[in-house]
DNA sequence: CATGAATGAGGGTTCATTCAT
DNA sequence: GATGAATGAACCCTCATTCAT
């Protein structure tokens, strides 16, 4: 629903962005390699973006609504908290080692430092995943799933910053192992902790 | 003691690149702007580093000392190891508020991501750090401080990614509020939890 | 009457020239900066002029149009010599009040330099002007109300000039005085002169 | 003794920067056809410039020394105002004829239109000179060489502008005719009407 | 009559680095 | 040790213009 905004040459730049931030960090970012990547010349770019930033920012609108939107809908299901938060955690790596480029975009929030507006648009996106994670384990503390003598916005919170060092872990290793069994070991470990 | 192989000179570039890249990210340490900073020409830098990677590694390299340097003293004190894991979180968040362009370039993994030797560095200090995280969860568990039925790795993951989301979110808020308090926050749900 | 040759999308065209011309000079005439005080898109530019020569052509075409037309009708009155030299003076001078950035297109003779036929519309437009200027004079020297030693052309060249010289000495100062005392002026040095 | 401010490199690159300028117009003033002129690489510009509007600065900063310098040297001598003057006017001619690049860079006001700057010291250049014009009538009104009714200043006034209006008509021609006889002209015309 | 999309050429500028002094 | 001068490569971006629709 949120690409509805995107026109087909911006989703094919913003997917040739993500490409190249994934290949060789934000600096392999240059217009040049843009437009070849997409296989236009360097002004065609301009046509369909105001600026270099302007492309960065809706490559983080474009990933917002990716996330969000499968966010919302396993959250949406029917399942018990537990299992939500399963299908959350192994939900969000699986897309990370499908697209494994959005990684390097989304964890380097350091690249955007000297942009306001860039920085902000990555806040948006934790906080907008924050709020998921936290229902879902609001309806697990409800249901006697969790414990609930810690606050759940502090279980969201540990549980992304788990998420977030071992997908960093990964991807500084070279992504060169599966991540699916590190979100099974880590959800054991928070089922011991959450009991 | 690592400082043992850095000159004069050396430690003072270095300061001035961690001082750059706090202040702008990684895109203004630019080699003009180092010398600026240190007060000298451009190819004056050359006399002390072969490259810009040099002295991004020079960097790395004396980050890990300080931080590792830290950790010693911390963990080597006579402390029960719950007093030792509040040494080691709220030191490390005293740190970087006393010099947060640290942040900038210790969580901004992907600015070194076409480079193997520069990840590897910023591995290292995650790795050596856990280390010690992990020395003192154990030796929590062997006094029966900790639980003992999750491995004391896996504490100390959670631990320590729990406390880069927490720098994260300082960071992208504009670093404007304390941090400490944050940290006793974590510590004491890490209370709850590993008890 | 000259204007019997443009369309009105032409003229709509050159008087947003002018204005574009006349708010930031030359460099402000751009396709996509025309296209947009127009209205239109910029391929339709190219619709009503072959090219941004043509645009300028259009523009000296359009300018002499205006100027020669007001000064017939100036020199074609009955009044006496000296009246239509008045005339003919702060007539101009209003004129460039009335629309500044007329100023910037016909003062600007260097902008031309590299296009042939633009310099030479530029030189009719001056050399068209000094027929009328030179035919005032010389209906003066035979009514006797200027001195007859002179030529009339070296007259007419030296109002022109001073015309000129005290346009441009307007314009860089900012255009904020008004400008026909200036005109006044001058031409009661020149009542003194050619008596 | 102005240029003692300029280094070498800096008065060479000025002096291929009014060859350019006097060549095409300000549009051949471009940083490629400047180092290629010069002999270097664009980058080298920099080192000795900090802009390109930086460069026009020193272009009019060393073009006005030099005709502040002729003005000084001409009005010092012990000549009389009569003499002076033809001095200055033919001075002037002359150097333009041995640079008639210069007559582009001085007489293009609406080049400098976007730049307060640069447009501040065209209007520099001006008044300096109209000081001496003003000063030689003021010394040729003093010793009965020139008719006292008028102001000095207008006087000089209307000799610049008549002056500029010479030149500006050469450079549209084409400069294909011998400025001095105009001098000459213009000079026999302003005895008449000032004596 | 006008548009959306694209382009080749070129704009000014900054980068890390080298080298003679 | 440090400098002034220079460089090749690359940067982001704008220009006038064309063409299919």
């Amino acid at each position: 629903m949120p690409d509805v905004l995107f026109s087909d040459r911006q989703i094919q730049i913003v997917n040739a962005a993500i490409k190249l931030i994934g290949t060789g960090g934000i600096q392999m970012l240059t217009t040049k390699n843009l437009a070849q990547e997409v296989g236009v010349t360097e002004p065609a770019l301009y046509r369909h973006f105001s600026d270099k930033v302007d492309i960065l920012h809706h490559v983080l609108t474009y990933l917002k609504g990716r996330i969000v939107g499968r966010l919302a809908l396993v959250t949406g299901s029917q399942k018990c908290a537990t299992e939500k938060l399963h299908d959350l955690v192994t939900g969000q790596f699986e897309a990370f080692m499908r697209r494994p480029e959005v990684v390097v975009v989304l964890l380097s929030e350091g690249l955007y430092q000297n942009n306001a507006a860039l920085s902000a648009e990555v806040q948006a996106i934790m906080k907008d995943s924050s709020v998921y994670y936290t229902g879902v384990i609001v309806q697990g503390q409800a249901a006697g799933e969790f414990r609930s003598d810690i606050p759940a916005e502090r279980l969201a919170f540990m549980i992304m910053g788990s998420m977030r060092f071992c997908v960093i872990q990964w991807h500084l290793s070279g992504r060169n192992y599966d991540l699916k069994p590190k979100g099974e070991e880590l959800l054991a470990t928070f089922a011991l902790m959450m009991r």
